[in-house]
DNA sequence: AAGATTGTTGCTTA
DNA sequence: TTAAGCAACAATCT
């Protein structure tokens, strides 16, 4: 459940460490990671420098010289954990630790050493994850291709574009909103939280949304996002920064997770349904 | 021990 | 063509 946040979180931190600095050896321990391209990835990463570390949707990307880019995907439980020299990760204090701790385990796929004796790791449990070496024309084919949506923390991500892309769309407001060719970096913790502070029920059909609810959904999402990208993430699960540690977003959570558990606006029981396989849960009294 | 969990792709149907 | 719905993917926890 790396969203937005999380990948922010992550990728800026990658930045931080990773600039200017050289790599020594790639080692692939588990090629569907790398969609069995195993021989390329580690050949042609070697001796790369990398240049600096962003984010597209919930992309990370690693520019390096040579015009080359690594760019991937988390997906559920893939996480970037890195080591310097004589430091061991120590985990954040949740049960996920056993994950982190003792690098390289059972779950790490890629290893990537850097030439100042630090690490890099690319961990995922159910390998759902993957990591992928492209140049710049092919990246740029890629996410051409995926159509994703505006950023939503940016300019291009307009009240007119939202509530343009609203009208006569008969699916739930909430499917939409994990729609990532609508906008980009949304996902299931923070659908359940931009509905809930947007006063709207998450089965209210996009083409009935009012101008109004629109407008209280679009500034949530903007809201949300930037106070969880503060908070340096959700942990709910399994998600760590690069350093081990979790996020601090849970503490803010009104509703994802809290099904059957009394709404801290009205008290009454929050309710928890499954839209489009995924769950939802939801206040029946404050959203409309 | 079966069911829940979740981001995205790709298939099916309309 | 596009929209909508859903199985599948993997591993772990409950």
């Amino acid at each position: 459940m790396p969203e937005l946040p999380e990948v922010e979180t992550v990728v800026s931190e990658l930045n931080k460490v990773l600039a200017n600095k050289k790599i020594k050896a790639v080692k692939v321990l588990t090629p569907k990671t790398v969609d069995f391209f195993v021989a390329k990835f580690q050949g042609q990463l070697k001796n790369k420098t990398i240049k600096k570390v962003y984010r597209r949707a919930k992309m990370p990307i690693i520019s390096l010289s040579g015009g080359l880019f690594v760019a991937g995907h988390l997906k559920m439980t893939g996480q970037f954990l890195y080591q310097s020299k004589n430091k061991k990760l120590t985990g954040g204090g949740h049960p996920e630790d056993a994950y982190i701790k003792n690098i390289p385990n059972k779950h790490t796929r890629v290893i990537f050493d850097l030439a100042d004796g630090s690490n890099l790791y690319f961990n995922d449990i159910r390998k759902f994850g993957w990591l992928k070496l492209f140049t710049k024309k092919e990246l740029e084919n890629y996410l051409e291709k995926m159509h994703y949506g505006p950023e939503p923390l940016t300019k291009d991500f307009t009240l007119e574009y939202f509530i343009e892309k609203l009208i006569n769309r008969n699916v739930p407001i909430k499917t939409l909103l994990l729609d990532q060719k609508l906008v980009v970096g949304i996902g299931n913790i923070y659908a359940a939280e931009i509905l809930f502070r947007a006063k709207v029920k998450p089965t209210k059909k996009a083409k009935n949304i009012t101008k109004a609810e629109a407008q209280k959904i679009y500034q949530s999402t903007i809201f949300i996002l930037k106070q969880a990208i503060k908070y340096k993430g959700t942990t709910s699960d399994n998600f760590a920064d690069i350093f081990g540690k979790s996020g601090n977003y849970i503490k803010k959570l009104k509703v994802y997770g809290r099904g059957d558990q009394k709404c801290f606006t009205c008290k009454n029981n929050l309710k928890k349904i499954t839209q489009g396989q995924r769950s939802t849960v939801y206040c029946p009294v404050c959203q409309k």
